[in-house]
DNA sequence: CTGTAAATGCAATGTTATAACAATTCAAGT
DNA sequence: ACTTGAATTGTTATAACATTGCATTTACAG
């Protein structure tokens, strides 16, 4: 981890309005849980929040000492189930490279997720990636593959970093 | 792991003619070494032969005590510098999903890489994703992002595990 | 042959993730 | 309310994956 703690106000690589998105992301996941019978406990709502606010992509150990502080779990898998159940669900992601989670940029969207991670800062980006746009999978289809979940990794530098790295 | 080790000769869910394509790849990646000056030591060479004869996706420390057996190398960073290396030249890929290592099967081609990882038997098969077919690349063009590798992994159940959960 | 850079050896440690089982909570049906 | 079964959480321990730092050796260019 090379760089400085990003500033959460421009994370994914451009401004937002930050504190409205948590709120709605927050009341989505609610609305959808009551909706489907999925339990929305304390330190799954908890656990998402964290992710919601700090606006990047954080280990579950980072979220476990969040959750620690608060008297939520006090052990990894506490950390790890709250966080499997937000992947599950579609509110959260897991970026595989850096064995991290992010909170999900476009809940409810049922997108394939695609994100943008920076080998300097590691800021992550959350794109969107047209499933029909790939090749994969016709592949998958011929050789009676059955895809349940694609993810997309794409690996670079962003803006900010090639220009640290210019001067 | 919940599945038996699979067959060498049907994985990547299709068969093929295994024995020549372990030299095949030997051979390309020697000649590709000896062309541009990288030196292609012995763990480095047996790492990658070993990734070809089993033909699947393995951790690096089951990489490592091969190696071992042979007097090449007995602790962790031999086995993840030398598995470093061939990803580093395009000899073999990582799959972050699995924190394991794969002989590529497309090799020389420049391609993206695009897996399709079985959640039961964790079988692996190779695809191409073509990387402009990606929507990535726009998103990523228009934020000042440099991508500088694209990885796409497919999950699912791969042919023979659906017939397996049918029954 | 010698200086330098790359590669390897080695020890220690850091980080991420799960297994296994007990205890508790929740909500549905009676 | 009470019971019951399923889901969730608590807790301990450990497995699995990965890196840092520094010493040593090797390869090759000059």
């Amino acid at each position: 981890m090379p760089s400085p703690a990003p500033d959460p106000e421009t994370l994914g690589f451009s401004r937002h309005d930050h504190a409205h998105c948590v709120a709605e992301a927050l009341a989505a996941a609610e609305s959808h849980c009551a909706a489907t019978g999925l339990r929305f406990t304390t330190v799954r709502r908890r656990a998402l929040e964290i992710l919601l606010e700090e606006h990047k992509a954080m280990g579950a150990y980072e979220v476990l000492e969040r959750l620690q502080r608060e008297g939520l779990g006090a052990q990894p898998p506490a950390a790890y189930r709250a966080l499997d159940f937000l992947v599950a669900n579609g509110f959260a992601h897991r970026i595989e490279r850096l064995n991290a989670f992010i909170a999900c940029a476009h809940p409810g969207a049922d997108h394939v997720p695609a994100f943008l991670i920076c080998r300097d800062c590691n800021r992550v980006a959350e794109s969107l990636s047209l499933p029909s746009a790939l090749v994969v999978e016709a592949t998958a289809g011929s050789s009676g593959f059955k895809i349940e979940r694609i993810l997309v990794e794409a690996l670079g530098l962003c803006g900010p970093c090639q220009q640290k790295a210019d001067s």
